[in-house]
RNA sequence: GGAGAGGUGGCAGAGUGGUCGAAUGUACCUGACUCGAAAUCAGGCGUAGGUGCAAGCCUACCGUGGGUUCGAAUCCCACCCUCUCCGCCA
């Protein structure tokens, strides 16, 4: 969400910068809704003002024994236009509301303006791609020849866009996540965290899942409801039924639970409604989650392998800074997932990505591709941004300022790293002429000192 | 799943349908006393929004949403959550 004051004070050049990643700003309805919501809240307190001096009048006078008839008259006067004041500027906030809500974050003025990918701005490069002196496989290809990756056994147990792992590889993407797990934990000062899968649709709205991209989750019922045509069964003249049974579908309805498309969500909802004290800041949480994701509008995309998944385990990185600190720790993040890489010896590129390119409530994104072998190329395997205010506005997650005052927190994310793609790019980068894979010397000690993973 | 209890400010904890945004305690801040601290005393101390150059004034908020009423923290209904006990269960 962006402030509300911002935009009071300067709509064109939000709009501007808005522009640049390719949203465009309504900003006529914005001043139609933000006109009519001030006239008639202004109005409507007003009116308020007048009726509680009235009743007040009316209890003072009742106890003195005065005629109270002409209060009476008054507030049922002012009654009529109260109510529909009320029921109006309701409405117009629900307008606000939902036109804000869907506005993405406005990127830093260091982000590149771009449309697409290729507009994108690489930062740096780590490590050379390695050289085979025979024709590489994909991961596909690697873990089919090793026995343990079976894409149709997991086609069977669920559709497209899962997969199964047996034997070393599963050890080798248990290894991975310990990996990161520990690093984070010991050498990056991250506080581990396990936390639910499942989560309301309040903090999917707190980091901006919600309401725009309800299509990209997945969701279950918290309970059971009553569907619209059972709710029209019921008899006409049992009207208090059916009333009963509306507001229970109502209300089940909004406590639906939403599947996480990544601990991003659960851990950064920790702070929301929270007024952290200044001296807990910044807050590190590091916590490894399955992520699932509908990936609605990617058909056709990275079919084969395990690139595209509706699950898949990540090791995640949350801070939750003071604001003068949010880019710095941005920085230090970024570096945090990276060390993974360079521990693991998988080359890297980093990209920031421009304008078109970034996630909704990004301000400025960073991604980390590694090198991919087989696709000769870098493809993503992290991401990491800082939303500055924007999600802690939509959570309302503060800190207290030095002047005991409660202000806005930032909030910045990053994987570390997608456990799936890093263990095909061990596979790739690692693979052997004649089908064996080494392990990376940082995971032996996680694979019981296993130093190549063989057919078996 | 069954039975019961409860949700009020940072925390604890009052609250008769009528200046209750809410007593009191505690924590915290400021001042006095003190060489300093503790103790004591005095004052201050919620959040969000509107309006105003400002001091200020106004509105909303006592789990959430409805209802009754001129007026609701207080009465009624539904829902959510927490706790205790029983059952089931990894």
């Amino acid at each position: 969400m962006l402030d509300k004051q911002a935009l009071r004070n300067d709509l064109a050049a939000v709009a501007a910068r808005l522009a640049t990643r390719g949203y465009v700003l309504d900003t006529a309805k914005f001043d139609q809704l933000e006109g009519e919501r001030k006239v008639i809240q202004t109005r409507s307190q007003e009116l308020q003002a007048k009726c509680n001096a009235a009743s007040r009048q009316i209890g003072y006078n009742r106890v003195k024994g005065n005629d109270v008839s002409a209060f009476m008259a008054e507030v049922a006067n002012l009654g009529d236009e109260l109510k529909q004041l009320e029921t109006r500027l309701e409405k117009v906030q629900h307008e606000l509301n939902a036109f804000l809500s869907v506005i993405p974050n406005t990127p830093h003025e260091s982000v590149p303006v771009g449309k697409l990918e290729a507009d994108n701005q690489e930062v740096r490069k780590w490590g050379a791609p390695p050289k085979f002196d025979f024709v590489v496989k994909d991961h596909v290809g690697i873990g089919e020849g090793l026995g343990g990756l079976d894409f149709e056994t997991a086609t069977k147990i669920s559709g497209a866009r899962f997969s199964l792992l047996k034997g070393p590889l599963a050890r080798l993407h248990r290894a991975l996540a310990q990996f990161m797990l520990d690093l984070h934990t010991e050498q990056h000062g991250y506080i581990e965290t396990y936390v639910p899968y499942l989560v309301n649709a309040d903090s999917m709205y707190g980091t901006g899942q919600l309401p725009k991209f309800e299509a990209d989750l997945f969701s279950v019922n918290a309970s059971a409801v009553y569907t619209t045509e059972e709710i029209n069964q019921v008899e006409l003249d049992k009207i208090e039924e059916k009333e009963r049974r509306v507001t229970l579908l109502r209300t089940k309805q909004h406590n639906k639970f939403y599947l996480i498309p990544t601990a991003e969500v659960p851990v950064t909802n920790m702070v929301r409604d929270e007024i952290v004290p200044l001296e807990k800041l910044p807050l590190k949480f590091v916590a490894h989650t399955p992520c699932f994701r509908s990936e609605a509008g990617s058909y056709g995309k990275d079919t084969r392998g395990m690139i595209r998944q509706h699950q898949f385990d990540k090791v995640e990185l949350v801070q939750i800074v003071h604001p003068e600190k949010s880019y710095e720790g941005l920085e230090e993040l970024l570096g945090h997932a990276e060390a993974i890489l360079q521990k693991l010896g998988l080359p890297y590129r980093v990209v920031k990505l421009c304008t078109g390119d970034m996630g909704f409530s990004a301000a400025l994104t960073y991604d980390i591709e590694v090198w991919l072998p087989a696709q000769n190329t870098y493809r993503e395997i992290s991401s990491c941004s800082n939303f500055e205010a924007f999600q802690a506005r939509r959570m309302q997650a503060r800190f207290r300022n030095a002047r005991g005052k409660p202000e806005l927190l930032h909030t910045l994310n990053g994987s570390g790293l997608a456990v799936g793609r890093t263990l095909v790019a061990v596979l790739e980068n690692y693979q052997q002429a004649d089908g064996s894979v080494v392990v990376p010397e940082a995971l032996r000690p996680y694979m019981g000192g296993m130093e190549v993973i063989r057919a078996d």
